[in-house]
DNA sequence: GCTATTATAGACACACATTATCTATAATAG
DNA sequence: CTATTATAGATAATGTGTGTCTATAATAGC
């Protein structure tokens, strides 16, 4: 019951370029030198933010990685679930019996939780660290 | 980013235990029979849980398991934590970096989770299971 | 076109925790 | 004394996360 590696890479990078978007794409050389990652592992999971239409990659010289159009709108809950997939977070019971009272309250509890992650918005929390600086 | 094979025993038994509380100490061999699990494995779960002291052990002819005194009292939040063990449940960062703002934002929605799983007692669980009983 | 740069994809290996099983020991009731 | 029951240790299997290596595709600049 925790968040992979992988997800604390893909927070953090989001993070970063969230806080230079203004200067274009960025390479993994680059987003992996702020973090004690490899640039293929990291490019791996940046694939997968890709693929979940979080950021965009244009690959060549001078290519790279930036955000999205309405980058704004990103939540943390959105680069979670891009890294660790959708399907129940809390995947508590297999036999996903409805009527368990147990399994009922858990994602009760899971649903407010995963509700509350989406509301944080990366943008806002940048804004922070800019008052903050941390990185 | 998930409860454990281990927790799901746990708290089936717990529901059971709760539900047949009047009926004095029940064997782990009984308890495994409502579950697809050995007994010898869920020996090892039902430990933790004497240890944490949400139920007590009497060994020999006729022992078993059955709750503590206060048994009302007990949350879901309480045999998770006893199974899957207090620190970090979201291990988020291991450079517990308590400036970093992702760190921040997503402990603040753990602690909310947490607590609301704090407020489920199992007592309360188990008269609902009666009114539709399913187990 | 050629070359350097950069993202993507596949195969593979390793570490680690979870999930078990088996055996032996201790304690209690009758 | 015996059957029953919990506890503990050693050990193995299994799967997932983590990470590396290599090859391929695409783009910019010359």
């Amino acid at each position: 019951m925790k968040l992979s590696k992988s997800t604390h890479y893909a927070l953090h990078t989001m993070l970063h370029l969230t806080l230079s978007h203004a200067e274009g794409h960025t390479s993994v050389s680059k987003l992996a030198g702020h973090q004690q990652v490899s640039t293929t592992y990291l490019s791996k999971i940046l694939t997968k933010l890709v693929k979940a239409g979080l950021i965009v990659s244009v690959p060549g010289a001078n290519g790279g990685y930036k955000l999205k159009a309405n980058w704004k709108e990103t939540t943390l809950l959105d680069v979670i679930q891009a890294v660790e997939g959708l399907p129940p977070i809390f995947d508590y019971c297999e036999d996903h019996n409805p009527s368990c009272i147990i399994q009922q309250s858990i994602q009760k509890a899971e649903k407010n939780f995963l509700e509350e992650l989406g509301t944080m918005k990366i943008a806002d929390l940048a804004e922070d660290a800019r008052n903050v600086p941390h990185h």
